[in-house]
RNA sequence: GGGGUCGUAGUUCAGUUGGUUAGAACGCCGGCCUGUCACGCCGGAGGUCGCGAGUUCGAGUCUCGUCGGCCCCGCCA
């Protein structure tokens, strides 16, 4: 090894050993007659000094730069009085440099890397990744990263999992996100598809027996990206036979309720894990991924404004929408430009406009005062229990509509008001989705999770005569208002396999064709099953604190899908179009 | 696919109603400095104002297009 010891673990009983270290010149302080060097490595930082009595060090040290690859031989010693520092772990000591190497040279680098890169841009950041990385931010982050992987593992097979490798080129399937694809060379114009999710391969290692799977797995989906988004991410992958729904809830929280201790022991969880149902969820935050940390909650005026003056309201209602509101606390005072913002913010959610009622010294104010009887306005009060001081946010329409406009402003409020503690992760339950979702484009069902969800035993009567009422086995996991995981009870059944493609629009050529392997091997005692897939990349940015996932990942790609570093997606040489049978026409 | 926003020195930014030689800080280079740790002091270099058209006597500034980053809607079984 080129070194003895880690530069941030040097402490004051390594005084009087030589040592070497290895690593990267963070910093040079040059005095003219003494330099300090900062060395870098994984573990941290220490004070390297260069004495021109001492060897031939300081002549090198004259010369190296920022980022220089330096190996230091010399001795640890105390520093002199008053000149601890008490900021750095190594502060007490420093090494007196006897020899300096310079292992390799460094280019001036183009980015700061000694903060923590928030001031940086981030097309620069991606492009020079491999200097990114070196700040302790990231290092952190990929640390924490590790930490949490090796610990479910660990719990895992604790619990009697194993671990199982799926493969990565399989074959398309119609539903869903859009596939990745790779051509095949060997079969002209057929083609590979890379899996959004192991979801047949798991549930096939079920019918063969292995009982307890997971995987940390890749997953790669065609769609497009946001901050908690990326074409491929890592889910932690399991899938149990023999289970029932509270077996696989109870298994992901024992998980996390360990984890978070073990790894973020500065974070705080609510346990046991609430559970609510879609419809509750829905109601009360507009969102099938609620931020429980507060409240302000959603409130019905339906019934209070039937009927009334304001034809904004009456009309929507006629047409069988509803009125809901949320009440911000103390922002009666908010102004026009204010609440252009918000109006501006619900009407982009697709919701339609944005009325609002204050509560001031001087009487109800707001865009919904004027045209609203006091009988209204009295019934509203008491619904919304709102006082002085407070908006109410109130949004007319369809029902779906003013659930998303209201959910959006109420993380608005959530942010301009901070009402969420930073250390609390706050998780939740939601389960009873509806099996189907109806499709407005396509003229038919789809299913709200995916096709081989079970659905509720008692709801199977209700498949083919009202498909929008039957209640699926899937449930999700939320924190913070992002969805954190999404699993269910799967279908083992052949005939009821059968019977859900048909539901969602597929004849009977189609399905064996697509599903043939699925329906064949559900003929050969196939277990009952479930499961369910945390999104690691998302879990562990809220435990990093990181406000996108792009922190918490090595090599990220930006929203347009490409990698800046790599500079890919990228042509091909046309020689290698031509074995893979590609023509490019546009 | 749609909307918003940003793009000026290596980096982060300023740049007035369109008008002289496009500035600052940090970084970088050189000099001085033996206890600094955001070292200090003195000096210096460094610019395709993302790219391309257009308007104008004159464009970093205005218009159109285009490329790229970020955020949001759609999309993400």
């Amino acid at each position: 090894m080129l070194k003895t010891h880690n530069c941030g673990e040097l402490n004051s009983s390594d005084v009087g050993k030589n040592v070497k270290l290895a690593g990267w010149l963070q910093v040079r302080r040059d005095h003219g007659g003494l330099i300090f060097l900062d060395i870098r490595d994984r573990s941290g930082l220490a004070q390297v000094t260069a004495d021109p009595s001492v060897g031939e060090a300081f002549s090198i040290a004259e010369k190296v730069r920022t980022e220089y690859v330096l190996q230091v031989e010399g001795k640890v010693r105390p520093r002199p009085e008053g000149t601890v520092n008490p900021n750095l772990p190594s502060g007490e000591v420093e090494v007196l440099a006897r020899t300096i190497t310079i292992l390799n040279p460094s280019k001036t680098v183009p980015i700061p890397i000694d903060d923590e890169g928030d001031k940086t841009d981030e097309t620069i950041r991606l492009k020079y990744r491999y200097l990114d990385l070196r700040r302790p931010r990231l290092q952190k982050n990929l640390m924490l990263r590790h930490r949490i992987i090796k610990f479910m593992r660990d719990y895992l097979d604790k619990a009697g999992f194993m671990e199982i490798e799926t493969p990565m080129m399989i074959k398309s399937t119609p539903e869903g996100a859009r596939d990745y694809v790779v051509p095949s060379r060997a079969q002209p114009g057929k083609f590979y598809a890379l899996p959004q999710s192991p979801q047949q391969l798991k549930q096939l290692l079920m019918v063969a027996g292995y009982e307890k799977y997971f995987q940390i797995a890749r997953c790669m989906r065609d769609e497009d990206l946001r901050g908690d988004r990326q074409p491929e991410f890592t889910q932690l992958d399991i899938e149990m036979s023999f289970v029932e729904r509270e077996d696989v809830l109870a298994l992901v929280e024992g998980l996390i309720t360990e984890l978070i201790p073990a790894v973020t022991p500065h974070k705080r969880i609510i346990s046991p894990f609430p559970v609510m149902t879609y419809g509750e969820a829905m109601d009360r935050f507009g969102s099938d991924k609620p931020d429980f940390r507060f409240g302000m909650e959603i409130t019905d005026l339906t019934d209070a404004v039937r009927g009334s003056e304001l034809i904004l309201f009456s009309d929507a209602i006629t047409a069988g929408g509803t009125v809901k509101c949320i009440v911000a606390p103390g922002c009666s005072h908010y102004s026009r430009k204010d609440l252009d913002i918000l109006t501006e913010l619900v009407r982009s959610a697709g919701a339609g406009n944005l009325a609002t009622l204050a509560w001031t010294p001087e009487g109800m104010k707001g865009t919904a005062a004027k045209k609203l009887s006091q009988a209204e306005l009295d019934r509203i009060s008491t619904i919304t229990q709102a006082k002085e001081g407070d908006l109410a946010c109130i949004i007319a329409d369809r029902p779906a509509a003013v659930a998303k406009g209201l959910s959006a402003l109420r993380l608005e409020f959530r942010d301009r008001l901070k009402l969420v503690p930073e250390d609390l992760l706050a998780f939740g339950w939601i389960v009873d989705f509806p099996m189907f979702e109806w499709d407005e484009d396509e003229k038919q069902w789809i299913s709200m999770h995916h096709p081989f969800t079970s659905p509720r035993v008692e709801h199977l009567d209700k498949l083919e005569s009202d498909p929008g009422a039957v209640m699926s086995d899937a449930y999700d996991l939320v924190c913070n208002g992002f969805e954190l995981a999404s699993g269910s009870i799967r279908i083992h059944d052949r005939d009821v396999q059968a019977k859900i493609f048909k539901s969602l629009g597929y004849n009977n050529e189609e399905i064996q064709r697509r599903f043939g392997h699925m329906l064949d091997a559900f003929e050969y005692g196939a277990p009952p099953h479930g499961g369910i897939a945390p999104g690691l990349d998302r879990m562990i940015m809220l435990l990093c604190d990181e406000p996108n996932i792009r922190e918490v990942i090595a090599f990220p790609k930006t929203a347009s899908g490409s990698d800046l570093m790599f500079d890919a997606p990228a042509e091909l040489e046309p020689k290698h179009l031509r074995e893979l049978h590609i023509k490019i026409t546009d």
